[in-house]
DNA sequence: CTGAAAGCGCTAACAA
DNA sequence: TTGTTAGCGCTTTCAG
């Protein structure tokens, strides 16, 4: 039956015929924990990500859209495979969270995490046990194979935009928490950028959250600080404090975009609806998805090796709030596709890159 | 070790105590293929909901967010049972379809499938290997167990508002495909009211497909074809098509709510957001992923005995585009929770109903 | 090409 | 309380 199964076995064609009669008339399927048993392959991979309850629809519910976007991705991929995905949403503290995902990691081939969620050193401990993949994480990561979208020159992008097609040269930065990366990369790409370029430069800042409520906050704190003398624009770390700047300078009576520009980056659906609509950059989400996945594939497949990042291109978003028309729609493609080699000295996958009775660097496909 | 790992025996403390000391210096984690295998148990459900593949997000896009809803349910309420969850996306036409229907169901100890992905001869065979509960499909449905939204209560909530509190008499009905059973339900509790009230009564209908597109479409045609005499108000089957209804009438200079009442099903986020903001019947997305994640695995643990139909009470959301002044929102329940048994004699139940060597109604753990 | 049998890693029943 | 062992249902040698 299981040479039938498979067929990839030299059966007689009339044994395969008998037996493939059988199978159809039971109806059966084989038991898949049988088989990975004595595959010692599940042929299942897990995705762990961000669980966020919120009773109501609102702008934070709809950057969620973010990780589903993702996990269709992941799922697609697998779907081509043959293998399933196992999901996971997890609260940033959950104290049943390591015991979720201990349990969740003996019951796969192998892991994604959406970054944010697992502290660093829990991830070691995965990684230690099966291939791990990390989503969106710190590009600097070295020690863990990483997908993660381009937020430098997204940013750059969006900086040049500003700077050189609408001259507003005194730009106000609304910062993300310290603790995300994707904050880490865009401010720095900011400051990079202004550092190199004379035409624009930093008149003020201000750390925010990544809620519409920072979003306002910073909004208010700029009107009554820079009443007499506003920046010509305030780039925002993400879209939701973008869109509670919006609010606060419509409170203000402040003009978007003729007195200030306002640009933020993520690409969430409100960001398009809002008055103006909001120039952004968007991240490849499916994509993402995608080769996070692939890249674990590859990783089960061959467990050795050098971790990987690999960086997807984003996408300009040019709407109005940056000063160009009301009504424009243009996507820029920005970025390239690129993949760097990581440290293979990290700990966590020193032990990781020699399995049993191999020595690392082999590449055995 | 696996009796200090599951604590049930009685083990000596110091044994126990040993041997958690070296579980611990392993962080060993027991290979859960092994486990199923040979407690015939995965601790794993499978959810089969809807593949949409869209560049861009949209109106339709964000009635996805249903879908992510209703897997955030599940997917909670294993976590407190420590199950893990898998999950598919099927598009309607996917010729592997069947394939991962089939592959899937060797790998879980039961399936929950969101209406209108699976033919129901697919559900029929299915329900023959794993117990399956039907998310949001036809109340009618005796064979299988299902959780569904109270979608009569529900537009008799919504009807009884336009016509009592805003006086809308002369209703056109923008119905739905006729293959959704929800579509159904709501059209025949539309009809139902209007046959035992007579404040009310049809001037016309238009049978959409769901899409803004199809609302849109409806729209154009309720201003070409009743342009002197136009409708009281406008019942939608759901969000999409009210919101394109919207979109009709604003090109066509007509007024809402003032000359005429717009209203939709299931409260998607763009219908908060449009002009105006539209009243609208919410569904518990959340809470049926939950409570049909608890009907599989009471299911799961007695396989035997009849299927029930369970309906979830429902909110009607009053905006404005009812009639209601701007700035309007106001939630209120409608129907209640109710529970009733389907029909025990039907095929696919029947079968399961006996596993092998077994006599129904024995209650095993 | 087909049949037989040794595991895969675990649980649970039984013996000690 | 602890040790031993027979499966769980499948894949994959190895013999024939």
């Amino acid at each position: 039956v299981s040479r039938v199964l498979h067929g990839h076995d030299r059966v007689h064609p009339l044994t395969r015929e008998r037996v493939q009669k059988v199978i159809d008339e039971l109806a059966y399927v084989p038991n898949a924990s049988a088989q990975s048993l004595s595959r010692r392959r599940k042929e299942v991979v897990g995705i762990i990500s961000v669980e966020r309850f919120r009773p109501q629809y609102d702008v934070e519910t709809m950057s969620l859209l973010f990780y589903d976007e993702i996990l269709r991705g992941v799922e697609s991929r697998l779907a081509d495979e043959g293998w399933s995905c196992m999901i996971t949403f997890l609260g940033p503290e959950d104290p049943r969270g390591l015991a979720r995902l201990q349990s969740l990691s003996g019951k796969v081939d192998g892991l994604m995490v959406v970054e944010g969620i697992v502290a660093s050193f829990a991830l070691a401990r995965l990684a230690e046990r099966v291939p791990v993949v990390v989503i969106a994480g710190d590009p600097k990561e070295r020690l863990v194979d990483s997908v993660v979208a381009d937020n430098r020159s997204g940013t750059v992008a969006l900086v040049e935009h500003l700077v050189k097609v609408h001259r507003r040269r005194r730009i106000f930065h609304v910062d993300g928490p310290v603790s995300a990366p994707d904050a880490r990369e865009r401010r720095s790409a900011l400051e990079g950028w202004l550092a190199r370029n004379r035409e624009g430069w930093l008149v003020g800042s201000y750390t925010g959250d990544f809620s519409v409520r920072s979003g306002i906050a910073a909004g208010e704190r700029i009107v009554a600080e820079h009443d007499d003398d506003l920046p010509d624009a305030i780039v925002c770390a993400n879209d939701q404090m973008a869109i509670g700047v919006l609010q606060a300078f419509a409170s203000a009576g402040i003009a978007v975009p003729e007195t200030v520009s306002v640009v933020g980056f993520d690409d969430i659906y409100p960001a398009l609806l809002s008055q103006p609509s909001l120039t952004t950059v968007h991240q490849p989400m499916r994509l993402i998805g995608e080769r996070a996945c692939a890249r674990l594939l590859e990783r089960i497949a061959e467990p050795s090796g050098v971790p990987r990042v690999e960086m997807l291109p984003t996408e300009l978003v040019v709407r109005s709030s940056c000063g160009c028309p009301a009504g424009t729609e243009q996507r820029i493609e920005v970025g390239r596709h690129i993949e760097e080699e990581g440290c293979a000295q990290g700990p966590a996958l020193a032990r990781r890159a020699r399995p049993k009775g191999r020595r690392g660097g082999v590449v055995l496909r």
